[in-house]
DNA sequence: ACCTGAACACCGTTCAAGT
DNA sequence: ACCTGAACACCGTTCAAGT
């Protein structure tokens, strides 16, 4: 699936499609997004779907991994702005809103957070975050803001269970994550 | 299903083997255990099952009331033998636990975490275990080790979430566990 | 009053046939 | 080389018929 260009017209097309399409399905009705419609509704045959997108995790990386490598490029921004105490926290806000508003991207940050297995995916969604949040958490470690027994995958399985936390809540998720948040990160600060 | 006892004696002894056959099954399975295999290896038809439990969530939680009933009552048998600080501390550990021995549990947290709906789970397994965790929280919060800004349901929340962030490792996630709720307890200390 | 299991609906996945 | 959609498998849920 790498040379996207050497297709022929109409599969390239047929995956464009399907990629919008599997896009706002995902974020409509989660991650179990019937595939069958999201097939239908890109006006292929279900086959197609399978073709090109073997599993569903495939479908799921592919659709956002644009949004994805956005988050996970926002990190050597942040890192330029502010102090990697700092930094971290707010690339960490940052990534918990994405997940938050884009029901879609919890379901690989759950992938990415799962100990990558040695072949699960290589190079894919989960390489770029697991890289970003590594940076931040050694640059705030090497100042002395961050404790030095936390790995980072550790602190991207708590981003994780702090948004599963904050969906659980009636009104704004939003302000309960951020509070949710400086709490845990009161408990990781060195 | 208040009154199990009026029941026929068929109907009661259906129950029963389902209640058996169900915990087996979720513990094996997880949540999403299949409901017509239940059925069929407690040796009733699919539609006794419903008849019995209208909603998967209704046989959830029979299934596991007991437990749960217990881990609630520890509360109290702690609050009596330790400070109010470590009370909950301690509970909080035991309540991860079992939420990660047994998969079905943490399913059911997920409901008592979700803002109990007004109609919800009147006197179901949330109930017991939203009071658990209110007792021991105003209590600490009394002796003044924990801070005044945070909700009993927040706790369960973000013990919820700890245990989820702790599931997507590799070895012992009851390692893990214990390192993130000591580091909630961190930022939530008074 | 309760049980049974066939019947229906729905979805994922594969694959033979088509272009 | 790629697409299509019928076919199969599986599971949840209901309900008419039975005791």
């Amino acid at each position: 699936m790498a040379q996207v260009r050497r297709m022929r017209a109409d599969a390239r097309r047929n995956r464009e499609r399907l990629l919008v399409v599997a896009g706002q399905a995902f974020a409509e009705h989660g991650e179990s997004a019937s595939l069958e419609d999201i097939a239908k509704r890109a006006g292929v045959g279900v086959g197609t779907l399978y073709r090109h997108f073997p599993t569903r995790r495939a479908l799921l990386e592919a659709a956002y991994l644009e949004r994805i490598e956005s988050i996970a490029a926002r990190a050597d921004v942040i890192a330029g702005e502010l102090a990697p105490g700092e930094a971290l926290v707010a690339w960490l806000d940052e990534l918990a809103a994405g997940m938050l508003r884009v029901r879609g991207l919890r379901a690989l940050l759950d992938t990415a957070v799962t100990d990558g297995g040695p072949a699960a995916d290589r190079a894919s969604c989960g390489d770029c975050v697991r890289g970003a949040v590594t940076r931040l958490v050694r640059a705030a470690q090497d100042a002395g803001t961050l404790r030095r027994d936390v790995e980072p995958i550790e602190v991207l399985r708590l981003v994780h269970g702090v948004v599963t936390a904050a969906e659980s809540t009636r009104g704004e998720p939003g302000t309960s994550v951020r509070r949710y948040l400086s709490l845990v990160w009161h408990g990781l600060r060195a």
